[in-house]
DNA sequence: CTACAGGCTGAAACGCGTCCCAGTGCAACA
DNA sequence: TGTTGCACTGGGACGCGTTTCAGCCTGTAG
């Protein structure tokens, strides 16, 4: 295949001057330019994009970190930060880490590597690795690490106090809670939130209502077999809609009433909770992950410091609580 | 920050020396090796991605081609695709494309471009961009097109078979379509198979009956809407669990009993069909995304030619028929 | 008719590893 | 002791654009 070199023979010029015409400067007679574009034409040239990377040393290129890219948020960020990355003319490299931690430490290497120019967490469970990631290059958390890196993230905190008041006016006395990772940033604030609600409240909460890893339907269905063998508190906090979906559908399939016997609801107000009328939180998770690719762009490009700031849940009240 | 010559210079070695320490080469006494890794450390030496990308001429990075990474079947399929990755030491790199064909050809570019080694076509709606992708780059589509490219999906057309057989068998004699992208390969093998269906059959279809470009639970929704002004059909055959379930929804909503007064099925057995007991085609999209990322990679490897292959569909009989 | 400005162009260094080839040195074998 | 062979090492070309700098040329102002 042809290169740059090439080009510069057949055309007559020197390579600078087919660099110039490739990157559109002026100070190029329009006869070479001519030429030099027949010449590629001909030889249906085409510049070697890691040559290029490795010159200009950046790929226009970022990286998201996820666990899975089919849990729901994580393929809605990915959705938004795609979405930019095309207006902008980035591409987009997935780093799907499975929950595995040396995946994480290795999406490090990356961003050394300068194989990508900046990098999004959507989730990490070892919060202890931003701070390195910060020194490396640009990060920008969708998970809330403010104190560490410029993070853009729902307030998750908030989202559970509104989902326990909500279930607490409705008339709840018992409460339980199912989450999904509880060691990702999520996770923990979640759990802090909720802790710390009830110490204020009269709700009473269980060791006994309390699950955690539970990322799909499935996950949710196997849990209501297992509250099922045991008293169940008046109402439950899911971290998922889709977990939450498969709790309710179980528990209907085995005759428990949703909201009577037991008031459900989710987060994220995917399809599925319309479908089934979950009342859940609402969070534009494409637009946070657009945001977040926007951000990450402008602090790369103007090398500025950015600012974090946590985005507004809302509550969708719908037939489950 | 340092580079192999800084670590070279430091160790008192040669590149070469450094190289192979870093590649694992054997022919590195103990002590050079030794002294090289403490420099390396020493200096925090990380190795530049794009001189090597550039040198092996090589990225370890596939691409994959989607319209979008938020409907259910590519978002599964990038699942499976980078978990591939993942065991293989690959990356992955996204394009979104929106349906916008300008993005399409410019995916080509990734590949002549190297910066892709290989690409996962996850749906095109210009298949005559595929001929020139072949001849790129190693390429696996995820559509049907054998007759271009090495292709590995699921056989629709037999899918659409079976669904009108049942409900034909269920009582149907009039039958509605919806598809998402009548332009893509699965859009037409799809549409073909339904026509084509209807000729040896007493089922009826009728133009009012028919819609396309319906991706989400919003879609099926307005659909649903649509359907109401005029007379329904006895089933409709959608092309899409997501679409299905907004249809049923709002069906549900306007007091049209599913299945009774309308038959419905729908296509990807995501959760929400299970939720919503939407009889519908399971397809292993994530083992699909599996198979095309282990196709590519081998084909990539051993330059051999891959045989393309079509993988069967079951039909989940459940509520809505 | 100078002089300076600004447009145009090329040489060469640079970014950074990889890898082939040509040794060097030492040990084992004849 | 001479030969063969293998482990180890370095030099330098190569992959391919980008970019800086110097220099040439032409037009215009003085």
């Amino acid at each position: 295949m042809a290169n740059i070199s090439d080009i510069a023979k057949q055309a007559g010029v020197s390579k600078s001057t087919v660099s110039r015409v490739l990157n559109g400067h002026k100070h190029v007679s329009k006869e070479k330019r001519r030429t030099i574009l027949d010449v590629m034409e001909r030889l249906e040239y085409s510049p070697n994009g890691n040559a290029i990377n490795l010159s200009r040393g950046k790929t226009n290129t970022m990286g998201v970190l996820v666990p899975r890219v089919g849990h729901p948020f994580f393929h809605q960020l990915i959705e938004g930060i795609g979405q930019v990355c095309m207006e902008r003319n980035h591409t987009l490299l997935v780093i799907q880490t499975e929950h595995d931690s040396a995946k994480e430490e290795a999406s490090i290497q990356y961003l050394r590597d300068k194989r990508i120019d900046g990098l999004i967490i959507g989730a990490i469970s070892q919060p202890q690795l931003l701070e390195t990631m910060r020194t490396v290059g640009p990060v920008v958390a969708c998970e809330d690490h403010q104190d560490i890196v410029p993070s853009l993230s729902f307030n998750h905190g908030k989202a559970i106090i509104m989902l326990l008041q909500h279930v607490e006016e409705r008339g709840a006395q018992t409460v339980g809670l199912c989450l999904g990772n509880p060691d990702s940033g999520v996770g923990r604030v979640r759990l802090e939130a909720f802790d710390q609600y009830l110490k204020t409240s009269t709700l009473r909460h269980g060791i006994q209502w309390y699950a955690d890893r539970c990322y799909s339907f499935e996950d949710g269905q196997a849990l209501a077999g297992q509250l099922l063998t045991i008293d169940l508190p008046d109402a439950i906090i899911v971290g998922n809609d889709e977990v939450a979906a498969g709790l309710i559908h179980q528990f209907r399939k085995d005759g428990i009433r949703v909201p009577e016997d037991i008031a459900i609801t989710g987060f994220d107000d995917v399809p599925i909770a319309r479908a089934l009328e979950i009342t859940t939180i609402r969070q534009p998770v494409v637009m946070l992950g657009r945001l977040a690719a926007e951000q990450l762009l402008d602090d790369a490009l103007n090398q500025s410091e950015s600012a974090s700031s946590l985005l507004e849940p809302s509550l969708m009240i719908r037939q489950t609580t």
